[in-house]
DNA sequence: CCCCGAACTTTGCCCACATAATACA
DNA sequence: GATGTATTATGTGGGCAAAGTTCGG
């Protein structure tokens, strides 16, 4: 990735899509991204205008330049001088967006002088025509309907996530930018803490009321039907790294019980309220290997496609829940319960069902199978005809212990 | 309920080498 | 820009050791 575009290595790279990990020219981005109906839920976002490698996370008012969360914290998180600059966060959005509907996602659009250029030239005649579906031009990632948030604390020091392996956090919630970027990821855990009311994330969304998981019927009996249907889908998504679905925790059991934090959750709904609600502690996230790469901090992002009372899992599937290791979210999702959801009497009512739930889970996973993807067919085939010593490869003419081909010894 | 040790399970590393990827002329 | 050569990086599987987990006393 660099200044140029990944695609075409003529245009100036402009957008940034972190489900092909590459960085695009408006041209190609459109071109891309209008495939097909997967490529056109690619959530992008704009390239850092410093190093020119990583999606930019925050918008410096001030220097009116795009930057990815390492360039600013080194930028801002600093120097106490610019450490007051202004800044918006920028966030994510999928389709094919025209000039018009850039502007009014990202109101500091046509500020970008190359962007401005480029959309002239590129986006001009451009329509949202083939988005249709709201859903798939609403920020999957949950942008307001400005496109940008005024944030105040990013995280920042000692986690650069674009380098490392921390989440960075946004809210929905406009903040003003007008501190230095401060201790990192304490938001999001203290986001979804149950009994924790957390201001702007839940007090004027009426939808998140009611965005009770008790309410969906994801009982573990449920979960071949529910997430058959996504299972090719999401095998796509996280082999280019457009993950949804982000879980990272050890112990399910342990979670499945655990109402205290356990993470973020990020969604892709119908509406965009909710959206706004819930995503943004994943917007403008590091990138999906990234995110799957902190192990401290479990995460939990899913995407929930229509109505609250119907929703599914895009990205997660039986396979992918158990890929991630037990972990909270798919007990959360099979439990039917949010893991920020606080204990209450109702819940209780269930423990057998889900005691019932959890063995049957279990057992499902002991017997699924972890098929490997052998990427070079050549190289799995010489490795199979290959001796070895103790399970080592070993030179060409040297004792062997075992020979796959006629399972013989040499000494 | 807590602790300890044994048994069991999971994870990651090692090896050689063909081949893919990259750099350079 | 196209081609050829040299160098570097990658990936493949079985066995082992270490780490982690479970279970019974």
């Amino acid at each position: 990735m660099g200044y140029l575009c990944d695609f075409c290595g003529d245009q100036r790279s402009l957008v940034y899509c972190r489900s092909d990990a590459a960085c695009l020219c408006l041209s190609c981005d459109r071109n891309v991204h209008s495939a097909n109906a997967l490529s056109r839920r690619h959530s992008r976002t704009l390239v850092c205008e410093r190093c020119n490698s990583q999606p930019a996370f925050v918008r410096c008012v001030d220097e009116k330049i795009s930057l990815c969360q390492n360039c600013d914290w080194l930028g801002h998180g600093t120097s106490p001088s610019s450490s007051t600059h202004k800044r918006q966060s920028i966030n994510c959005y999928s389709g094919c967006p025209s000039a018009a509907e850039f502007s009014s996602i990202w109101s500091f659009f046509l500020d970008i002088p190359s962007m401005g250029e480029a959309c002239e030239q590129e986006l001009g005649l451009m329509s949202i025509n083939e988005n249709s579906n709201k859903n798939a031009w609403a920020s999957p990632e949950g942008q307001n309907v400005s496109g940008s948030a005024e944030v105040t604390d990013l995280p920042s020091k000692g986690k650069s996530w674009a380098g490392t392996s921390s989440v960075p956090e946004s809210s929905s919630e406009p903040r003003i930018l007008d501190q230095p970027p401060g201790p990192a990821n304490e938001c999001m855990p203290k986001l979804y803490c149950p009994g924790k009311k957390v201001s702007g994330i839940y007090e004027d969304d009426d939808l998140y009321d009611d965005f009770i998981m008790d309410e969906v019927d994801l009982q573990l009996e449920n979960y071949e039907e529910l997430f058959g249907m996504a299972l090719s889908h999401s095998e796509e998504l996280f082999e280019n790294g457009g993950i949804n679905s982000l879980f990272e925790t050890k112990d399910m059991s342990a979670s499945a019980g655990d109402s205290h934090c356990q993470g973020a959750v990020a969604a892709e709904g119908s509406s965009a309220e909710l959206v706004n609600a819930i995503q943004p502690a994943c917007s403008n996230a590091a990138s999906a290997d990234s995110m799957m790469s902190t192990k401290t901090e479990p995460i939990v992002c899913f995407t929930a496609r229509q109505s609250l009372s119907n929703i599914s899992f895009s990205g997660v599937t039986k396979d992918s829940v158990g890929d991630y290791q037990d972990c909270g979210a798919s007990s959360m999702l099979l439990m039917g319960e949010p893991p920020w959801c606080p204990p209450c009497p109702e819940s209780s009512l269930h423990s057998a069902n889900r005691s019932n739930a959890v063995m049957r889970y279990k057992e499902k996973k002991k017997t699924r199978k972890f098929e490997k993807k052998v990427r070079y067919a050549s190289r799995k085939a010489r490795a199979d005809v290959r001796k070895r010593v103790k399970g080592r490869f070993v030179k060409a003419g040297d004792v062997y212990d075992y020979d796959p081909l006629n399972q013989t010894r040499s000494c």
